[in-house]
Parts: structure tokens; sequence; C-alpha cells
RNA sequence: GGAGUGUUAGCUCAGUUGGUUUAGAGCACUGCCUUGACAGGGCAGGGGUCGUUGGUUCGAAUCCAAUACACUCCACCA
């Protein structure tokens, strides 16, 4: 036979995956009588491209879906993408700008068809990828937070949260880019990281009726127009008589109160702070706080409007009016300082432009109530998050939970189902469909002539969470006529089969960066909707960075690619790299030596199947020392798939992975295959060869979910397998009862093997000369046929002490080995005395343990005796090597 | 500024309610091995006063307090 000693995964990965696919085994369907395991992706960015952070999110999925299929539950992992309004618009612009096409040419629906030509042409690449990976998903099931029904559901729910009285119009202050004439999100706002230099300068402020001035400190000068108040701090002795009087604005001298507010810090500026309500949004709360006016002097591209009062301001840029202005306060004398500082300029990630703070009327979800069945649910355990300590961050969240804003000024995503019949402000209905919303609107209105044609739909869509907070549910058609009570409110799950078996679902597992955008809001939806949460565990994975901590970016380049890295190591050999070193919560720090360990291991997994492959059979009768080393085998099998299950209940992954790294590598190949081996050129007996297939068998049931490209490969080497025998849906070994001094016993027969290995490689003795072994050991009677195989000696048992011998000391016995030369009798006493010295410490912290009588009367008896049994060993092993000593 | 987490071998981390030899693993490191499944390998070995200082206890890596350092999240100075 010639079995290439390299494993090759190449090839065998796409057959397995296709083999998969073609026998239809990753797909789930209701069954009575088996208990659902469901895991959601968190759906990528349509417009995505794998990354790192894919990779360990997707494996850890699969490796749980995996397990769960094979322990005979209905796995059903689904897969999907998300139309990620922001960021796939951004694309979808830049992809038209390339092609000299500007949105603001483009109508609505003009847009909306390049962008979904865009999504049918690259969205889900990501998920072709991660079938390279091996991700073993339900595809049949793929979903898209934009598709009709998905739609549908979505603004079904805001129609519902509407009429419940959580949605409301409010404003708020939010990022304008003067230059793409859009708001953006706080995420897409930039800051250098060491600030930007800007100058403070201070201005004086005449005080009404009197000959004073306050001076105030701003770096924005253009905005002295739309002041509407000067703030102190109450507890500033330097302006409190100030307090309750009227300044005049420079230029325009309209009159805006002098107020006392605790945000103004005492030794920033001059102490005096301008409050201009429309530019600002700590001004902004001050002014809420003293029901400041507000005036709007910026228009949308970033000019000054009439309102800032000065004619040649009127239409000139916020940077232009800066520099006039301040010619102009410097004119009037009332500029007193220029001062130098670093401060935090916002950026727009697109267009670089200064970021204009900007009050609009926006849609917002109330939180408090909303929420609190949520922040239960966590606070109690009902819902468990991996690693706990993300209990507290959710715990503050939750505590400090704020509204949240909903709409988003693009065009791409779902649009706000709010319809306009007027100018007024509370002029608009709410509806699923326009036709229900001119019903609505004539009630509301009053004007029973109203048509389709005089209703207005808002202009905004919503924010991308607002519709993937439903994926858990929505992808079971959840908000479905058939399930969703409109009346109520609420989802009868005993009305939909697909809902009612797979939710709620088992384990979630993303990234705790979307802790609060997207895991919190599919809580509170799921107790909204279904009195019951979406998950029952949370797995929350560590960032991937590279060696030197840095988080891995596109600018910085140190991103590998993963499919790269899938054709250099193998699926398998990344999937591994990915998990040996990521326990749950903390950073990855990737190295791509992590992939070559997980491609080693594939191949180590491969050659000792070609040795076990290689054997010849006989019909001889079965070895005693085979026998011993499968018992033990077992034993040690069992055992340590109790740990596994152990680290799979805790989420403890990387741990469950070592484990049969471990099992496979130094039990498996190391001292079992080492133990049955015949002889070069000799056959094995049939039961021993039999046995050791079971045991392989076993193996790769362990290994499968972590690995399932060669384990699926080497399931079927090992013999022809009908479609019902693949090894994806094989049975997961149940663990046993074990013989813990079965165990024992071996520890010590390895111990022994150490030991004559170790004076083998000291003495320069070669592994294939056969040693004899003096020992009066009464414990090695039991192991000595298995112990002169993997020790290659002839043990003698004897109370005699061989003259010219090496030896070492294990318990209280001496091994001996006798040399052909001469011992070097100064360094074998060296040896023994550094061992002694050892003991010797290691014996009087055990006595003065045992002398303090509180200690003797105060711990628990069993710690106790344990004490005093380390002693009565270290006392007899002492009394040994003095012995041996002496003798030499 | 508010909240939280961490500090154990060169690196990444375990160490379960204080007691199982004088603290473990993987990788890295050192020595030897052209061993017949695998050099992407084998065998053996070295390496840590558990950040620092106090305290509680018969007993502390583990509990408490202070301190230093690192990181994360939230809110952010006109």
């Amino acid at each position: 036979m010639s079995i290439s000693s390299q494993y090759d995964p190449t090839s065998v990965e796409d057959k397995w995956y296709q083999y998969w696919l073609d026998h239809n085994y990753f797909h789930a369907t209701p069954q009575t009588g088996k208990e659902a395991y469901t895991i959601v992706i968190p759906p990528p960015n349509v417009t995505g491209v794998l990354h790192m952070g894919h990779m360990l999110n997707n494996t850890i999925q699969d490796v749980l879906i995996r397990k769960a299929r094979m322990e005979g539950k209905e796995a059903c992992w689904i897969p999907g993408t998300d139309h990620a309004s922001i960021a796939t618009e951004a694309k979808v612009v830049r992809m038209l700008r390339e092609q000299g096409i500007k949105k603001s040419d483009l109508s609505r629906e003009e847009f909306m068809k390049h962008a979904w030509e865009w999504k049918e042409k690259y969205g889900g690449i990501i998920l072709e990828q991660l079938k390279k990976l091996g991700a073993s998903c339900d595809w049949e099931r793929t979903g898209f937070t934009m598709d009709q029904e998905y739609h549908d559901a979505v603004i079904r729910v805001f129609v519902d949260l509407y009429n419940k009285g959580y949605i409301y119009r409010g404003l708020r202050m939010i990022n304008w880019d003067c230059e793409a004439l859009t708001t953006i999100s706080n995420e897409e706002v930039i800051y250098k990281e060491d600030g930007e230099k800007s100058i403070l300068y201070s201005v004086k402020y005449q005080i009404k009726d009197s000959d004073e001035f306050v001076t105030i400190a701003t770096q924005r000068p253009e905005t002295i127009m739309g002041d509407t108040g000067i703030a102190v701090n109450p507890k500033d002795e330097r302006f409190r008589h100030l307090i309750g009087k009227k300044a005049l604005v420079p230029f325009i001298n309209r009159e805006i109160p002098i107020i006392g507010d605790d945000y103004v810090e005492l030794d920033f500026g001059t102490g005096c702070l301008k409050v201009t309500p429309a530019h600002d949004p700590n001004d902004y709360e001050i002014g809420q706080r003293h029901n400041l006016e507000v005036i709007d002097t910026i228009n949308l591209d970033g000019t000054l409007n009439e309102k800032c009062e000065i004619d040649k301001y009127v239409g000139q840029d916020r940077f232009k009016v800066r520099k006039m202005i301040i010619g102009d306060l410097k004119a009037a004398n009332i500029l007193v300082g220029e001062e130098e500082f670093v401060t935090k300029i916002g950026r727009s990630e697109r267009t670089n432009s200064v970021v204009e703070p900007k009050l609009s009327l926006q849609w917002f979800i109330k939180m408090k109530d909303i929420s609190r069945k949520a922040h239960k649910a966590v606070m109690d355990d009902e819902i468990q998050l991996y690693p706990s300590k993300f209990k507290n961050t959710y715990n503050h969240w939750m505590e400090n939970v704020r509204d949240w804003c909903i709409s988003r000024q693009l065009w791409w995503g779902q649009r706000i189902p709010a319809y306009y019949y007027g100018e007024g402000e509370d002029d608009f209905v709410v509806a699923e469909t326009i036709a229900e919303a001119v019903e609505l609107a004539k009630e509301k209105s009053g004007n029973s002539a109203l048509q389709e044609s005089d209703l207005r739909q808002d202009p905004d869509v919503l924010d991308t969470w607002a519709s993937s907070n439903i994926w858990p549910i929505e992808t079971f058609g959840g908000f479905s006529d058939a399930s969703f009570d409109k009346k109520k409110g609420k989802i009868d799950k005993k009305k939909n089969p697909e809902l009612d078996f797979f939710y709620p679902t088992e384990t979630l597992v993303t990234a705790p960066e979307i802790l609060f955008f997207w895991v919190a809001r599919m809580i509170i939806a799921g107790y909204e909707y279904l009195d019951e949460k979406p998950f029952k565990n949370v797995y929350l994975t560590g960032i991937v960075r590279d060696k030197q901590r840095r988080k891995m970016s596109k600018s910085l380049g140190n991103s590998p690619d993963p499919l790269v890295l899938i054709k250099q190591y193998g699926a398998d050999g990344v999937r591994t790299g990915m998990l040996f070193s990521s326990p749950a919560g903390n950073d990855l720090l990737f190295d791509e030596k992590l992939c070559e360990q997980g491609r080693n291991f594939s191949n180590k997994i491969w050659n000792a199947f070609r040795l076990v492959k290689g054997l010849e059979i006989s019909e001889e009768n079965q070895p005693n020392i085979n026998k011993q080393a499968i018992e033990w085998f077992k034993a040690r099998f069992n055992k340590t798939l109790t740990e596994i299950e152990d680290h799979f209940a805790k989420f403890r992954m990387s741990d469950a992975l070592m484990s049969v790294y471990k099992l496979v590598w130094n039990d498996f190949c190391s001292w079992y295959l080492e133990w049955i081996k015949p002889e070069y050129g000799q056959p094995i007996d049939r039961q021993t060869y039999d046995n050791t297939l079971v045991i392989f068998e076993q193996v790769l049931k362990l290994l499968h979910p972590f690995m399932p490209f060669i384990s699926e490969e080497l399931w079927h080497q090992i013999k022809e397998r009908s479609e019902s025998e693949a090894l994806i849906i094989s049975s997961w070994p149940e663990a046993e009862q074990w013989d813990e001094n079965l165990l024992k016993q071996v520890d010590f027969l390895f111990e022994v093997t150490a030991g004559i290995r170790n004076i083998r490689n000291s003495k320069g003795i070669s592994p294939k000369e056969n040693l004899e072994l003096v020992t009066s050991s009464k414990d090695v009677e039991r192991v000595s046929a298995s112990l002169e195989k993997l020790g290659n000696v002839s043990v003698v048992n004897s109370d005699d002490k061989p003259a010219n011998s090496f030896s070492f000391v294990i318990g209280a016995d001496e091994y001996h080995i006798p040399a052909s030369e001469n011992v070097d009798v100064e360094a074998e006493r060296k040896k023994m005395e550094e061992e002694l010295n050892y003991t010797k410490g290691f014996m009087q912290s055990v006595s003065k343990k045992l002398a303090n009588e509180r200690f003797v009367s105060g711990a628990p008896e069993q710690v106790v005796a344990n004490e005093r049994k380390k002693l009565a060993d270290a006392e007899a092993k002492i009394k040994t090597i003095e012995e041996s000593l002496a003798n030499l």
C-alpha cells in the first residue's frame, strides 16, 4: 500500500463538502421526539468578504453544531446576510461615483435598482467562502434581512411598536456630513488619535445695562450668532454674581441670559461658556435644562443662513465665516485671547469633512419599559453569557439605557412606514401599507377626501439593528400572518411549527462589540413578541489581533487572507489553529504558527492511520500486553471524554480541543500505538487490530467537530460505508465508567519507562539496545511485560543491587540498569544527592505542617491524613536513596 | 470623568467553593536520535519566590485592603 506520508487536504476537503451537501446532512426539519439545537449565524454584511474574525466565529459555531448533530439532536444552523444599510450604501455610492454617477442625480428608485444589482452581484460571496471552512449551515434556510417577507416583518414590528406607544418622534442632535449631505452614525465619525490643533478664542460679551463684560472661550466663533445663553458654574466665585443677568451677543446685540450650570468646568477656558443649542450636543442639553431658544444658523451644506442676521455672512461657508468674524471681532476690539490647544475634532469617515452637529427630527424607541424583561433575563442567568464578566457590562448598559434612535437618512434599508398628510408636526400616520395609511389619515385629519397621492412617506430608513433584532424569530417566519396576532402584538408559537420547534435557539456566537447593538435588542424583541428568550447561551468571542496585539485591519495590511491560509494549511488546520488559543472573551493573538500546528496535527493523525493500515494481520492469539494496552486506552478515552464534556458545558472550546489533541497525540500515538506495535516486519494479531480500528473510529468521532474533513476521510478509509454511515451523522460517544486504578498503574509504568529512557539519553545508550532492569519493586510485576516492550528491557526482580549500574528512584523503590562499562561513581553520587536534597526539603515542609498543632486539630481529617502519607512516602524514599549512597 | 477586567514559565493561557507532592498545559527553547507511521517526527530535559506591599487563616496563586501597570466599555471639555 502506498499512502503519501504527508496529508494533502486540497482534494479531500472539496470532495467531502460536496458529499455532505449531496446527502442533505445539513438540513434540519421539525421532528417529533427529537431535541432541537439551533444556532442563528450573526449575519455578515452582504458586501463582506471573509476575514479572520468570521473564521473564528464560524469555526466555533460549526464545532457546536456538528457535535450537537452527532449527539442525535436536530441541529439547525441558519445562515444569512445582513443588508447593513450604512456600509452597503457607502459601497454602492462609491461604485457609482467611480462610474461618474452622483447619488444626488439619481431618484430613489434608480438608486435602489443599482443597489440591488450590486447585492445580486457581490452579496453572499462570504457565504460561499464559509463553505471552504467546512461550515455545515442549513443552506436551504439562507436568509437576508431585506428579503420581501423579512422586510414586511420589520415594518410590521415598527407599526406594532408605534401602536403600543414605544416609538415616538423627537429632536435629536445628529452628526451631519456637509459634503455628502447626509447624517452619519457615531461609528462613522472618526477622531484623530492625538487630536487636532485648534485655537481657543476668548471673546468679550457686554453685560446688558452695564459697562461690565463677560469673557467666553470658544473654538467656533462662527456660531456666535446662534448663541442663546451664557453659562457659568454656580460654584465659581468669579462669576456667580452674573447669574440672572443678561448679556449681549456681539454685533447683533441679542439679549441672552447668563445661567448657572454644573457642566461648565472652572479651570477650562475662561470659565464662561457660550451656549449654542443648535450647534453643539452639550449646549443643546444645557439649553433643554434652562429653556433656551434654539437658533439654527447653518444650512445643510455648511453655509450660514439668514438667521445669523449679518448679511455678509449669509451664504458663506462656516470656515470662511470663522476667518471673517475673527477679523471683525478684532476690529471691534472684543477678541481678547487666542490660545492654541489640542482637541478632538470629529471628521466624516467618508468625506473627511468636519462633522456638523445638527438638530433634527428623528424616530426613537423608548427603551426603559420594553427592556425590563431582557434586563432581568440576563441578571437571573435565564440567559447565560460566556464569559460571565459581560454580565456586568450588560447590567450597566441596561441600567442606563437611553432611547434608541432608529431612523437613518439613507435609501438602502427598510423605509419608515410613516405617512405625512400635512405640514404640522403631528400630521402623520403609521401603517403597514399606504392603503391602510390613507384610511388612518382620513380618520385622524377628518378629511375624508384624502388619497394616496396626498400622502408622503417618510424618506428615512431604519437602523440596520432595528431589523436584525428579529433575526432569530423571523428566520422562522414568526411575524407571518399565520402566527402573528396583530391585535395582541404577540406571536403564537403554536401556530408556527418551525418556530415552535427551533425557538428558542441554543447558542449565539458573536463579538462583544455588538452586545448592545444586537444581542440586547434581540433579547428585548424575544420577550416582547414571544415572552421568551431568543437563545440560552451567548458565547462572546475575542477580537482577532496580530502578534503585536494590533487589531487586524485592511489599512495595516496585517490580516492574512483566510482562503490563502486554508489553501496552505487545510481547513482543518486553520480551524484548529484558530481554536488553539481562543478562550471565550479573550482576544486571539493570531500567529500563522498556530495554523501550522493545526496542519501538523492533521499530519500526525494521517500517519497514525498509515501505521495502522499498513499492519499485516496474523491469526495468533492476542498477547496480554496488547489486552492491557487496549483496556488502558479505553479508560483513558473515557476519562478524557468526561473532561471534554465538561469543557463543552462551560464553553471552553480551546480546552476541549486541547484535550482531544493530547489524547490523540500523546495517549494514542505516543503510548498506545508504540505499545501494541509489533516488531519490525512482524504481523499483529487480529483481535488487537480490530480493537485498534474501533479505537481509531472513536477518536475520529471526537475529532470530527474540530476537524471535519480529515476525520470524515479516514472514517471512510477504515472501511466502506453506506451513506447512512457517514461520520458527520454518526453518534457521539458517551463516556463510560473507567478504572482509575488501571490509569494509576499505567502512569507508574510510564514513569518507569521514562526513567529508563532518561538513562539511555544521558548515557548515550541506543534505544535499540536491550537492557537489563533490576529492581525489588513489587509494583513492577503486574506491568513487567509491558515495561519490557516499552522500555526495551528485560526485567529482573531481585533484592540484589548490581554493583556497576545506573539507577533511579521512583516512589520508595530503586531501579538499576547494569552498565557494560565502568560507571562514573561521582556523577551518580551527585545526581542522588540532588534528589536527596529535594526530597528532604519537601519532607521538611510537610513535617513542619504536621508539627503545627493547630493544623492537626484544625484541618479536615482527610487533609491531615494526606499530609501524613506524603511524609511517610518521603521518608521511605529518603531511606532508599541514603542506602544507595552508602552502597556507592 | 464613570464603570469593569486583568497581572502565574520567553509567548498564549489553565489553576473550579483556600489544603493532591515545593504551581500545570500548549507553543518556543536545550541536548540526543539518518528509529522501520510521521524531521510537519521521536525521546529526554531546563525554565516561574504566581505584579508589589500589608492583612485574614493552622494553611493564600486562590479571600480582604492598598498600590503600580495594562486593557476594555460608556460618556466626553467649550
